[in-house]
DNA sequence: CTGAAAGCGCTTACAG
DNA sequence: CTGAAAGCGCTTACAG
């Protein structure tokens, strides 16, 4: 039981056989006898053999992993209920596989270096697009790789909503309700992200929703009608931006946010401020999160299928690893605008 | 840019050097020449060189990442708040070490042989104990382990809070407010949990209640005093569990729950049937998840640090990869009882 | 400073 | 049915 773990030549040499029967008495047994493989077996059985993982994996040439690279520090992604979300939905396919599923967290900040020394099979990364240095390492290491929320293109197979009409139609409804002074609270952008002017989700949504009140014909640039922000995606973000807008100078009547998260969270500071919600000011959310029906009010929202982009960016990985051509490789998926009670008239 | 992976075969002659020179090129250039450092580097860059990790690590006798066994599949393990909270905790401490974090699922039932098979330096399993078949398997493959929520002994380093303690806590607590009819919602045993009477979280916690009913000289017997269901750990589970509870004959006046998911859910149902919480029933909670403080009523609910659990662990781990001999195998830290609405007297 | 060689623990044509 | 041998792509004493 001490001393060092069994390997294959020592089960060899007790048993009496070649390392190619041990090998075959586990993995092709009828390539042997009886007599071989159950003396082998035993022997194996006494000394604790277990194959070494890692040495199999690399004679196999696979890894039986597939990676997930987190889009910022591990406490800020895994912080964030839409990723739990993708990753429950990349989870649920390697499982389906036999896969582990390896988070990726962007080492000491470099997500190339995380990316150059992982052990996997294949990579999904949000907001990926052709050109990151990312995408050249998966190349060149020749790894598949789909992309979440990232930028579809020849090289690069994609999960996506159509974010611009997303956010294009939930600020049509907020304007439907009459809300002429709107503070819009967008995201930070990833760790990776370095490109900036790169196509990214917060930039394609906030087309939508300047599209939307340029249909209307309202001046977005008098200072009033839109101002604004920008926060990390997690409840303390969310609830400091609440208490910053709640001591605005004319207070907005309506908070438009990019994530359910950051919605209760301001919420959250706004009450506390006294401020009732919608009644003096609304918020509108983003993801449709489970938190999202059962907060207080409930959150009039976009629903995008988390899970769903998670089981369809891992089968389409898995497909790129069978080697099949992938049928569809800009994946689309419908998203849809939920009302409950966080939206309202503007008072008055 | 087609074809096979470069390799450092293909550097050494493409350059005209050993593989030991390309080796050291890499890893310890102070033991080459310059100038064979900078013919090998600019070989290998032009080639698209990237040392395989495998390979690598295969040869270093090393993974570089931690494995974490779901309690359960995918679906349940991830949408459980608490349990997210744990991998985060986890993650951080992989994410300064430089490791991923392998998340890994039971493979189609059998933890076993996804344990067998794991690419990983050391392992944290929420409920392990001496005895199980998983053990064994981390034994003989001599993989460092730290159980969080198990069951501590000489060989199994662990993680815990006072469960029994801390259920006897609150439901002191739900007895002083009056509440003499009572609902308690226990949780459904983990996946690789065979023993049936094991000693396992949810058992020390009933443990915990009773004893605070019996301190009480409360007979919980009776068929009304206390009456005992469970359930997965998920809204979805809380919600029909509520709606369970909601149509008992002489309806409880607390529902004491196990998890703040559940007993969110279970709020959610009952506010469903028209029923108020807390003024025509109570409920509480445990973990003091985010969603306790901003759900409506906000939870009265056990704080337990599963963040903390997780980092703890994981640094555990990280002292037994390194050999350091570990301070306190048995790690405790502390609960409180968080008092904030979702209890009260019972009616009338 | 440099390289041939052994080793990590498996798998798998290949020859007998 | 069986086993010697090559191979996976690295690292690293060791000898020169």
């Amino acid at each position: 039981m001490q001393g060092k773990k069994a390997t294959i030549k020592d089960i060899a040499r007790e048993a009496g056989y070649s390392k190619t029967a041990v090998s075959f008495a586990f993995n092709d047994p009828s390539r042997i006898s009886v007599q071989a493989k159950e003396k082998i077996l035993a022997v194996a059985d006494r000394l604790g053999y277990i194959p070494d993982p890692m040495a199999r994996n690399f004679s196999l040439h696979r890894h039986m992993s597939l990676g997930f690279l987190l889009p910022q520090n591990v406490e800020s992604s895994l912080g964030n209920p839409y990723i739990d979300q993708v990753i429950e939905g990349i989870g649920i396919i390697c499982q389906k596989q036999g896969y582990t599923l390896t988070l990726i967290p962007p080492l000491e900040g470099s997500a190339v270096n995380a990316v150059r020394s992982a052990m996997v099979d294949g990579l999904i990364a949000m907001g990926m697009q052709v050109g990151m240095d990312i995408v050249e390492i998966l190349d060149t290491r020749k790894l598949p790789y789909v992309t979440i929320d990232g930028i579809a293109s020849k090289e690069m197979p994609s999960v996506n909503i159509k974010d611009e009409e997303a956010a294009y139609e939930i600020m049509k409804l907020v304007l439907k309700y009459g809300h002429r002074s709107i503070a819009l609270v967008s995201l930070t952008p990833d760790a990776f992200t370095k490109d900036s002017n790169a196509d990214t989700v917060p930039r394609r949504r906030v087309k939508g929703y300047v599209r939307a009140l340029k249909e209307q014909g309202l001046d977005f640039y008098d200072g009033k009608t839109l101002r604004q922000f920008a926060c990390d995606c997690s409840f303390e973000d969310g609830y400091a931006m609440g208490k910053d807008i709640a001591s605005l100078p004319s207070r907005p009547t309506a908070i438009v946010t990019m994530s359910d998260i950051v919605a209760i969270g301001c919420i959250s500071a706004l009450k506390d401020q006294g401020i009732k919600v919608p009644e003096e000011i609304s918020v509108v959310g983003f993801d449709n999160d489970s938190a999202a029906s059962y907060v207080t009010p409930p959150l009039t929202t976009v629903d995008q299928p988390a899970l769903e982009k998670g089981k369809m960016a891992a089968e389409a990985i898995f497909s790129l690893i069978a080697n099949e051509t992938i049928r569809n490789p800009h994946m689309e998926i419908p998203f849809s605008i939920i009302e409950r009670e966080s939206l309202s008239r503007p008072k008055e």
